[in-house]
RNA sequence: GCGCCUGUAGCUCAGUGGACAGAGCGGCGGACUUCUAAUCCGCGGGACGGAGGUUCGAAUCCUCCCAGGCGCACCA
């Protein structure tokens, strides 16, 4: 059975033990057909989890604990009869029961080899497609406006949002990645008049923007937001992001008139407000301010023309990636929603706390306004795009994140990014000179502790990617690398590949290593070199 | 005052109900005639901010408190 996740618009095959889901489709993963067979023997249904301690066996079912409750009988007692019955499957080697109920299983070689020959047939596809509808999904990232380059805020913006767009899209769903950015308000007017004063040799302007930038655009002709623009985008692709779609505000501008006849509107103090508060809004907001202040529409108009713009346009569903800084239009977005009388479940605004960096323990002070900022391009001089994304990407979303620049861009075994990359550099060695060999995922009847280790760890890639997917936490990916990377390390250490008794299973373990290494890297765009 | 986020090892952080709480960095000590030592092995280090509660079982769920960050404009 698939379980619908309507407010993430995926559905998951994996087992859903985080939603407190119990039944699953998961005939397609060793580990699920195992569940299913388990179910049948308990009755009830029956969740695997790896246990951290190898003395609790390869898989550990709590199920024992949960049925006692129903079936009024010691939990021990009901395990020990799982066991039982768990031993008389080809699959299982041994079941034992440990307080105060826990089934602890090991597993046949056999096991382990349909595991690997799953994870081979898969192919590129291992772990992908875990969205049944194929929704379209619009991701809105970095958005920042063309008065000065990206910043290592937007960067995190960026990084953040550019996996969780690629998450989506491995998952199933149409995706595509979007930046607005406001080209007419009062910034954009300072931002120019700055540039001017540069021009001329002055000074920037109060409220102006200074900066070696300026000075930079200051020397090229014409309007310089073009220009800006330009550079944004040349450093976000060099960032490994593409966009397929760029949003002026002062277009969507436009259709704010045809707009205003369907909202609730009325006038006070000179200015056009919209009845807001009818649909659940703190407050009603201005949309065209007071002639004295200017007559202009303000953002908020500009956030309704563009809510219903994303809608319109055919997606199901639209994300917005903010800062922490903007938690307050989380509301707003779904009052508009409603305003416009559309669900206001295809409005999804994710928020990401701030970055702060620090160099030889210090923090780096940081300023916008007098243009001391650390870039995006400064950031990836300094520490490389593949340490730059993962970095950022790297912690939750919702966590505040200090990054250690200095340790960032050190080449070496401290940094967890090099880490994994040289298991992936390892392997392709191998596979380099492994080239025409036979590999083949069927187990020999005795297998290492690395090699049982690596497989299980393999295994759990699907329900990785599938949670972090739902959950929109890609942080899981480098986490998940991580272990990955040190299960192979461990194995390559203590086992040989080529010249080994086990040659052939032992190259379709690693080549399946390899394969999973490189995917967890590209979901959070990170690359899986060949050579180190 | 109201709202959102966060408090886990010296530092940076994983861990959204299970078995004595994990990783990296930093500290100490070992292992290279071998498919890449950017690796591996070992040793130290924690009242999971605090107090209650729910549960057979809580870092995890609920309530309150404390501390830090960020928001609550006819600013963008």
């Amino acid at each position: 059975m698939d379980v619908e996740l309507p407010l993430l618009g995926l559905v998951l095959h994996c087992s859903l033990r985080y939603t407190g889901m119990e039944v699953s489709d998961t005939a397609r993963t060793a580990i699920g057909r195992l569940e299913d067979e388990l179910t049948r023997v308990a009755g009830a249904p029956v969740v695997l989890e790896r246990p951290s301690k190898a003395e609790h066996g390869d898989y550990a079912t709590n199920v024992a604990l949960r049925l006692a409750g129903a079936r009024k009988r010691p939990p021990l007692e009901i395990a020990a009869e799982l066991a039982e019955a768990a031993v008389a499957l080809p699959l299982v080697e041994r079941a034992e029961t440990a307080p105060p109920g826990f089934l602890n299983l090991w597993l046949s070689s056999a096991w382990f080899g349909e595991a690997l020959a799953e994870i081979v047939a898969a192919g590129a596809a291992y772990g992908a497609g875990s969205a049944t509808a194929r929704e379209r999904v619009q991701v809105e990232m970095v958005s920042a406006n063309p008065t000065g380059p990206v910043t290592v805020a937007g960067a995190r913006n960026g990084a953040y949002g550019d996996s969780v767009a690629r998450l989506l899209a491995f998952a199933g769903l149409a995706v595509e990645r979007e930046y607005y950015y406001n080209d007419a308000g009062t910034q954009m007017e300072r931002f120019r008049a700055s540039v001017e004063a540069a021009r001329r040799g002055e000074p920037p302007p109060e409220d102006g923007y200074a900066g070696e930038y300026i000075h930079e655009l200051a020397a090229l002709d014409g309007d310089p937001v073009p220009h800006m623009l330009h550079q944004i985008e040349k450093s976000l692709e060099r960032f490994r992001i593409q966009f397929d779609s760029w949003a002026l505000q002062s277009e969507l501008a436009t259709h704010l008139p045809e707009l205003l006849g369907n909202l609730d509107t009325y006038e006070r103090d000179g200015a056009l407000w919209v009845r807001s508060t009818a649909f659940g809004d703190e407050k009603d907001r201005v949309l065209i301010r007071s002639p004295e202040r200017g007559g202009q529409p303000t953002y908020e108009a500009a956030d309704i023309v563009y809510l219903r713009d994303k809608l319109e346009r055919g997606f199901d569903r639209a994300i917005y990636v903010l800062g922490a800084d903007h938690h307050g239009v989380r509301g707003w977005y779904q009052v508009i929603a409603r305003m416009l009388g559309y669900d206001p479940e295809r409005i999804e605004v994710i928020l990401y706390q701030l970055v702060h960096l620090t160099r030889g323990g210090d923090v780096v002070k940081m300023s916008k306004r007098r243009g001391d900022v650390v870039t995006l391009d400064e950031f990836v001089d300094e520490v490389s795009v593949d340490a730059a994304r993962w970095y950022l990407v790297a912690r939750g979303h919702d966590q505040t994140i200090t990054i250690d620049v200095d340790l960032a861009r050190e080449k070496s075994e401290k940094n967890p990014v090099y880490y994994v990359q040289y298991a992936h550099a390892r392997i392709a060695g191998i596979l380099r000179r492994a080239e025409g060999m036979e590999a083949a995922a069927e187990a020999p009847a005795e297998l290492a502790p690395e090699e049982r280790d690596l497989v299980k760890r393999l295994a759990d890639f699907p329900e990785i990617v599938a949670e972090a997917t739902v959950r929109r936490g890609p942080h899981a990916l480098p986490t998940y690398a991580i272990r990955l990377a040190d299960d192979f390390h461990r194995f390559y250490h203590h086992q040989r590949v080529l010249g080994s008794e086990a040659q052939a299973f032992r190259l379709a373990l690693v080549r399946a290593t390899r394969a999973v290494i490189a995917r967890s890297l590209d979901l959070v765009g990170v690359e899986a070199p060949e050579r180190m």
